[in-house]
RNA sequence: GGUCCUGUGGCCGAGCGGCUAGGCUCAGCUCUGCAAAAGCUGCUACUCCGGUUCGAAUCCGGAUGGGACCUCCA
C-alpha cells in the first residue's frame, strides 16, 4: 500500500507525506475571524481540517492541531488604518469588542460541535500574544526588512524580494504582483504599493490598543498566525491549512514575515481547501449569498426548501474532496441525506448479521481500498464509493444472497467504526434513550398486532395499522424473520 | 486588464493515457397478500474544433462557457 500523499501548494503536485519529527505532527490552520457568525462556507474548511487532523490520528500520528482565533486586527479593507471589524461591531452594538469576541467565539464552538469536529490541541487568539507578535515585529525590523512611518510599522516586500521568493506560494513573480496591485495614493505611507502591515497604530477612537515601542496600536492581521505558529509549533513545521482565499495574501504573508524574523522556511506542506458555492458562485459574507449553520438545520432560509440534519451535511461536505469546489443546491443535498441515511442503516444491520462458514467476499481488499484512497491526498469521494460496496455486501448477506463469516462481519465492523465513525466523523443523531425505549415498545406491540392480523388475513387491520405508523413517520421493513421499523 | 483553475450522464460528484467510481433520480425484475425496504438489471457520459498516440474524458494547441485571486472573507 502506497504512503500517504499530499498535495503541496508550494510545488502544485502530490508529494508523499514525511513528517518532520515522527511520530509528531504540527498542524496549523487558520480559524475564524469572530466578529459574526460563522457561515457554511467556514464550516468546510474547518471539516476538511477535522477529516485530515482524523485521519493523521488514525494513521498514528501525534497531532498538535493549532487553530487560531482572530480577535483582534483584522481590518475591514486594504488601507491600513481606522478600526478592526470588532470595534466597528461593538461600535455598532454598543458593547465592548470582546463581548463581539467572546458571542461569536462561543457560537463558533457550537457549531463545529454540531458538525462533530474534534476540538484542536490548542486554540490560541491574537489578543493573547501581543507580546509575541511585537517581538517579531522587532526582529524583522532589526534584519532591516520593516520600517516605521508614524507608529505605523509596514513590511518592505520589494527589498524582502531582492533575499526570498515572495511570490512562491502562488507561483507568481513580483513584477507580476507589482502590475496586479493598485497604486499609491498621496495618503499612503507605506513606500511600496504590496507592503503591508505588521502594526498599525491607534488613532484616538481605536477601542482595541496595546502599547509596543512604536507607540500604542494594535497588530496586523498576518503578524498574529507567524507568531502563533511558531511558538507552539517551532520555526518550522508539518503543514499549514486553510481556505484557498487565504492563499495569495494571508499566507504568502505569512511565510514573508517569517523568513524575514528568522531566516527559515516555515512550513512544509502548505494545504489548501476549496470554496463551497451557492449556484456557482463563492459564498461569502459580503456577497451576501450565505446562510447559516442554525438557518441550514431548521430550513429557516429563502435558499432552503427543507432543514437539513448536520451530520447530512457533514457528509454531503465530504462526498467531494478538499481541493474542489463544492455547490450547493437542495437537490444535491436531499441525493446525500439519503446517501447517508443507506450508510447508516447498513450499519444497524451488520449488526445483526448471521456468519457462514464460507465467505465469498473479499473485505480485506475492501479495507485495503479504502486506505489507498485516504492516502490519496485524503480522497474522501473514493472512500465513500468503497463504503456503498460494504453497504451493498452487507444488503446482500442480509438478504442471503451473499456469504459472510464472522471474520468478514467483524472486519466490516472494524471498517465501519475507522473509516465511518473515527475518519470521517460521522454518527447517527443523538437520541433520548427514555422515550425511544418506551416507544421501541410501543410500536413492538402494534406489529405483533398487525403479524397477528396478518396470520389471520385481516389485511385491513393489518394494512391499516401499516399506514398508522406511516402516518407518524416510521417506516415497515417487512423480512422473513419478521417486521423492523425505523423512524 | 493581469495570474490561475475549471467545463463529466436527468442532478451531485470521482477518475487525469487502455480496466470506463460512487450517491441521488428514473424504468424493469426478484421478494411480498399488497406495499415499503433490500437486491439485481438497464439508462454508458466526458463543452467544441484540431493534433500527439496502436489507443485520450485523461496529454498538446485553439475556440467557447463558468469560476477564483489580484481588494475584507475559510
Amino acid at each position: 500500500m502506497q504512503a500517504l500523499s499530499i498535495y503541496n501548494t508550494l510545488s502544485r503536485k502530490k508529494e508523499e507525506f514525511k513528517a518532520l519529527n515522527p511520530p509528531f505532527v504540527g498542524l496549523y490552520v487558520c480559524g475564524p475571524t469572530v466578529y459574526s457568525d460563522v457561515h457554511l462556507g467556514n464550516c468546510r474548511t474547518f471539516i476538511s481540517f477535522d477529516l485530515i487532523y482524523r485521519y493523521l490520528l488514525h494513521l498514528g500520528y501525534k497531532v498538535r492541531y493549532v487553530r487560531n482565533i482572530t480577535d483582534a486586527g483584522h481590518l475591514e479593507g486594504d488601507r491600513d488604518e481606522g478600526d478592526d471589524k470588532f470595534a466597528k461591531k461593538a461600535k455598532l452594538e454598543q458593547v465592548e469588542p470582546m463581548e463581539i469576541v467572546q458571542k461569536y467565539t462561543v457560537g463558533f464552538h457550537e457549531v463545529l460541535g454540531a458538525f462533530n469536529t474534534l476540538p484542536p490541541s490548542i486554540e490560541p487568539t491574537a489578543t493573547g500574544h501581543i507580546c509575541e507578535q511585537i517581538e517579531m515585529i522587532k526582529q524583522i525590523m532589526v534584519n532591516g526588512l520593516a520600517y516605521e512611518v508614524n507608529g505605523t510599522v509596514y513590511f518592505d516586500v520589494e527589498k524582502y524580494s531582492s533575499e526570498f521568493n515572495y511570490g512562491q506560494l502562488t507561483n507568481r513573480k513580483l513584477e507580476e504582483l507589482l502590475e496586479g496591485s493598485r497604486e499609491l495614493n498621496g495618503q499612503d505611507e507605506k513606500k511600496g504599493k504590496l507592503d503591508f502591515a505588521l502594526w498599525i497604530a491607534a488613532k484616538p477612537e481605536t477601542l482595541m490598543r496595546w502599547p509596543s515601542p512604536w507607540g500604542w496600536g494594535f497588530p496586523g492581521w498576518h503578524i498574529e498566525c507567524s507568531a502563533m505558529s511558531r511558538k507552539y509549533l517551532g520555526d518550522t513545521f508539518d503543514i499549514h491549512g486553510g481556505g484557498m482565499d487565504l492563499q495569495a495574501t494571508h499566507h504568502t504573508n505569512e511565510i514573508a514575515q517569517s523568513q524575514a524574523c528568522y531566516h527559515k522556511t516555515p512550513v512544509n506542506y502548505w494545504m489548501h481547501t476549496n470554496m463551497l458555492t451557492v449556484n456557482g458562485v463563492r459564498m461569502s459574507k459580503s456577497a451576501g449569498n450565505g446562510f447559516l449553520p442554525s438557518e441550514l438545520f431548521t430550513g429557516n432560509h429563502p435558499l432552503l426548501d427543507k432543514g437539513y440534519a448536520p451530520m447530512a451535511v457533514r457528509f454531503f461536505m465530504l462526498q467531494t474532496h478538499y481541493r474542489s469546489t463544492l455547490d450547493f443546491s437542495n437537490e444535491a443535498l436531499q441525493a446525500s441525506e439519503k446517501g447517508f441515511e443507506r450508510l447508516m442503516d447498513s450499519y444497524t444491520t451488520l449488526q445483526n448479521l448471521k456468519a457462514s462458514n464460507a465467505s465469498s467476499e473479499n473485505i480485506t481488499e475492501l479495507q485495503t481500498k479504502c486506505y489507498e484512497a485516504m492516502n490519496d491526498d485524503f480522497n474522501t469521494s473514493i472512500l465513500i464509493a468503497h463504503l456503498f460496496e460494504a453497504v451493498r455486501i452487507i444488503n446482500s448477506a442480509n438478504d442471503l444472497k451473499t456469504n459472510l463469516t464472522q471474520a468478514d462481519i467483524d472486519l466490516l465492523k472494524k471498517i465501519y467504526n475507522d473509516f465511518v465513525f473515527s475518519i470521517l466523523g460521522l454518527k447517527t443523531e443523538e437520541s433520548n434513550q427514555k422515550t425511544d425505549a418506551a416507544l421501541a415498545k410501543v410500536i413492538g406491540h402494534m406489529l405483533d398486532m398487525r403479524t397477528r392480523a396478518k396470520t389471520e388475513k385481516n389485511f385491513k387491520l393489518s394494512d391499516e395499522i401499516r399506514d398508522k405508523l406511516i402516518e407518524a413517520g416510521i417506516q415497515i421493513k417487512d423480512t422473513r424473520e419478521g417486521s423492523t421499523w425505523k423512524i
